[in-house]
RNA sequence: GGGCAUGUGGCGGAAUUGGUUUACGCGAACGACUCAAAAUCGUUUGGAGAAAUCCAUGUGGGUUCGAGUCCCACCAUGCCCACCA
């Protein structure tokens, strides 16, 4: 037999899978199914690195084990390919988007394909391709005709070299995600997605679905659920009233003051009532000229203003109350405007120190009771706010509404959609905030679908996030051009069994996706309430020395390169064996080459396996030594029951521990042989197949049974026992299955080791672990 | 400031419910094969000590016959959220 050589063996077996369909989904629904899902990927200029295959590799060993298990399982990639990197290397050389992706998603599909993922490419999906943005359109168009989505000028997040208005989650520290700039305010006319109506079921139905508690977590913290009570506060001289949310409605014999946010519409109706209103709006400047940052940096020191002339009444005790207007104050939570109660929240008691505000001291009262009292109400509210959801660049999909004078804003009948992107010259978006599109009358001008008038098309585009929002559906059924998907294709293949992403998604995409899903739900058109069943999340792969891998520092290393050298099965194998899988580990060029010598062992032993095979040559014999027999059926059970609670790294331990034990016997029958091959699989898709296909097998290894292990193999029938004294270890002895309990104390005791450190000592008390160790206290 | 993790050899990391700490792999040293090198194979490899033995899972306490694992306090690192009433 030839000496390993990965290169040709790996590249006969994909183009061999890849010709008999072995990893096609069929939509059968009879057979039991699993759907296992990444994250597809952002197909990036600066194509893969090694940190790109690790949740895919680790999908992928799941998925092939679900085959051998006889699930029909989908497992399915695309491309998320809108979004400003494309876009920004458009504007640079001006090559169209469109041309740049397909070159990218080229690229990234070449490099996906070199480590032999068992992806079903026939469902293959692109977010750009507009088969498939026409369906992003048409459930935006389900959002809006149910007033979901709509348009409202609010304060958004600008990020002046990108020139794009940001979702709250896109700006990280008062920063741009992507580039780092500082955000500006702006108000701007935005299309909004009013995810704040699914809070309450978003929060909920985490409690019906297999997430790592840290992401129920941290989206139960974005979503912010809080119970607490909204109360009036009566004005003097004058009709109006301060609505205040607090949690903490049992305390408000103790508010002093009443704190508005600087944004507070009441502001404008009280103007007139406002006797030091110089002082007021002179304070309203400053902070209008305060970036995001430079209003959170300045940590604890309070900043406000007292409104002379306006008083409240505490309906608690009718006490007369100064109303003040700080930064503290948030204008998008709760009603943007606080009782205070310097004795009991450390922030107003900040406050009223510096401003010298009364404290006091207050009686307890019953929440329910007082809120009842004093004409309140008990409410919930939430941090979560509605999704910006429009973007004024180019590379997105565009908004099918058209603004009609006449009518308003109107939809696109959904037989003319797509509404496809246009092609431009000019990529750059402006600096009055307009999207590229605007320049381009000709698109821009167009007719009112109701009135047939003259009418406008909306610019603005979505954000990268709409097109990842519902892909997972696509897959069950990429083709169709009816519907989004097969109501039967969806009803047998949702929800999704295994997710598997980067906890970066958690209060992005997966929330956003969650909500998606919900809103179809409710239209009827998807028939589960939650789209992921199971969702696990992998860690980053880092750099040499631990250190992000980026292009800047230069330390990015490529799958291609390693695959060049080592071969697909031996990438797979060391990115599985790196470490824990949830967690991020350092990546060694010097370590990979343990990986590479495991796999080796194996062909080596395949060697010999093969040579024996009808000749005398003593390492094959109809069965393999004892030794060899029960580590094959103890990494059997190991194999199974890791890759399920993804437990990579010591599934491949135990597989060359087991190496090792068969090179040591020098013997292994063909049969147990196989099996091995068989758990080590889906690690080393390819050198596998091909032993096994020496071995004289003809049907693919990947579709043969998953081995199952066998008890009673597993049981020892003589056991080491550990001897301490005082729990030390002082010896150790061998005993039989069925030697009583009493026998082995006897054994123990004399055990020349223990005797030594007994000594002379009375024996106190001998504590007995079955199977493991005896412990004499003295 | 709050929340969530994590801390074990020179390095990546094992240790399923409290029960032999350091599995597996890398690196290193020595040896075999070779004219030689690579590859491969074998042996050794936590620290101190000649040895018996003692000391070691971030630090300090505690519970227990027995603690990497459980409890308390502290230190360090990482991530997430940060004036959310």
């Amino acid at each position: 037999m030839k000496s390993y050589d990965p290169k040709k063996i790996e590249s006969k077996w994909q183009k061999e899978w890849e010709k008999k369909k072995i990893y096609s989904a069929s939509d059968k629904p009879k057979k039991k199914k699993f759907y296992a899902l990444i994250e597809f990927p952002y197909p990036s200029g600066d194509g893969l690195h090694v940190g790109h295959p690790r949740p895919y590799i680790a999908m992928d060993v799941v998925s092939r084990k679900r085959r051998m298990e006889g699930y029909n399982v989908l497992f399915p990639i695309g491309w998320d390919a809108f979004g400003l990197p494309t876009e920004n290397f458009a504007i640079k050389t001006g090559i169209q988007p469109a041309i740049v992706t397909k070159k990218n998603t080229d690229n990234f599909r070449k490099q996906v394909k070199m480590f032999g993922p068992s992806f079903d490419w026939s469902r293959e999906i692109n977010t750009t391709d507009p088969e498939y943005y026409k369906w992003t359109q048409w459930i935006f168009l389900q959002f809006f005709k149910k007033g979901l989505a709509y348009k409202s000028k609010a304060e958004i997040n600008w990020c002046p070299k990108d020139k794009i208005g940001l979702a709250n989650e896109e700006v990280v520290d008062g920063k741009c995600e992507r580039c780092g700039t500082v955000v500006e305010k702006r108000n701007k006319e935005q299309w909004m997605l009013a995810i704040t109506k699914y809070a309450d079921r978003l929060d909920k139905d985490l409690d019906l679905v297999d997430f790592p508690e840290r992401v129920k977590l941290s989206q139960r913290n974005w979503i912010g659920r809080s119970e607490g009570a909204e109360i009036e506060f009566k004005l003097k001289n004058s009709e109006h009233k301060i609505k205040v949310f607090t949690t903490r409605p049992d305390t408000i014999f103790g508010a002093t003051y009443l704190v508005l946010a600087p944004e507070h519409g009441l502001l404008e109706v009280l103007k007139e009532k406002i006797q030091n209103l110089g002082d007021v709006e002179k304070y309203l400047k400053s902070i209008k000229k305060k970036t995001e940052i430079e209003r959170t940096a300045e940590g604890k020191e309070k900043t406000g203003v007292e409104l002379k002339g306006i008083k409240a009444t505490n309906p608690a005790n009718q006490e007369e109350i100064s109303v003040w207007i700080a930064d503290y104050v948030l204008p998008q939570y709760g009603t943007g405007a606080i009782m205070a109660v310097p004795e009991h929240d450390e922030r107003d008691r900040d406050f009223a120190v510096k401003f010298n505000l009364p404290i006091v001291d207050r009686p307890l009262v019953d929440s329910k009771e007082i809120t009842k009292k004093v004409g309140g109400r008990m409410v919930t509210r939430f941090k979560l706010r509605d999704w910006i959801f429009s973007r004024q660049r180019y590379w997105g999909e565009p908004i099918p509404i058209v603004n009609c004078q006449k009518c308003g804003l109107v939809p696109l009948p959904e037989k003319d959609l797509p509404l496809l992107l246009p092609k431009v010259k000019n990529y750059q978006p402006t600096d009055t905030g307009e999207s590229p599109l605007a320049g381009i009358s000709k698109w821009v001008k167009t007719k009112c679908p109701t009135c047939k008038g003259e009418a406008e098309r909306e610019t603005d585009t979505m954000p990268n996030w709409a097109g990842s929002s519902w892909y997972y559906l696509r897959y069950t059924d990429p083709k169709n051009k009816k519907a989004f998907a097969d109501k039967n294709k969806l009803k047998y293949w949702t929800p999704v069994d295994w997710y598997n992403g980067g906890m970066e998604h958690t209060t992005l995409h997966l929330l956003y996706s969650r909500f998606w899903h919900k809103f179809l739900y409710d239209l009827k058109l998807v028939p589960t309430t939650e789209p992921y069943k199971k969702r696990t999340s992998h860690g980053m792969i880092l750099g040499e020395g631990g250190v992000k891998m980026s292009k800047s520092i230069g330390n990015v290393i490529n799958p291609d390169e390693i695959i060049k050298i080592y071969g697909a099965d031996t990438l797979r194998i060391y990115e599985m064996f790196i470490g824990p899988f949830e967690e991020s580990a350092a990546w060694s060029t010097e370590s990979i080459v343990g990986s590479r010598r495991f796999v080796e062992k194996v062909w080596r032993i395949g060697e010999k396996v093969k040579i024996s095979a009808g000749t005398k040559s003593k390492i094959s014999t109809p069965r393999s030594p004892e030794s060899v027999e029960k580590n094959l059926h103890k990494t059997i059970k190991k194999v199974s029951e890791d890759i399920e609670s993804m437990r990579f790294n010591t599934a491949i331990s135990a597989m060359m521990i087991l190496a090792n034990e068969i090179e040591k016997a020098g013997e292994i029958s063909a049969k147990d042989f196989k099996m091995f091959l068989k758990i080590l699989s889906p690690f080393a898709p390819h050198i596998t197949e091909e032993l096994w296909n020496i071995l004289g097998e003809k049907k693919s290894i990947h579709i043969s049974d998953w081995p199952t292990w066998n008890d009673k193999i597993l049981v020892d029938d003589e056991v080491k026992i550990v001897i301490q004294v005082n729990g030390k270890v002082r010896g150790e002895i061998m005993i039989g299955a069925d030697e009583s309990e009493d026998e082995i104390k006897k054994k123990a005791t004399e055990n020349e080791g223990a005797k030594k450190h007994i000594g002379g000592s009375p024996i106190r008390k001998v504590i007995y672990v079955p199977k493991k160790l005896i412990n004499i206290v003295i």
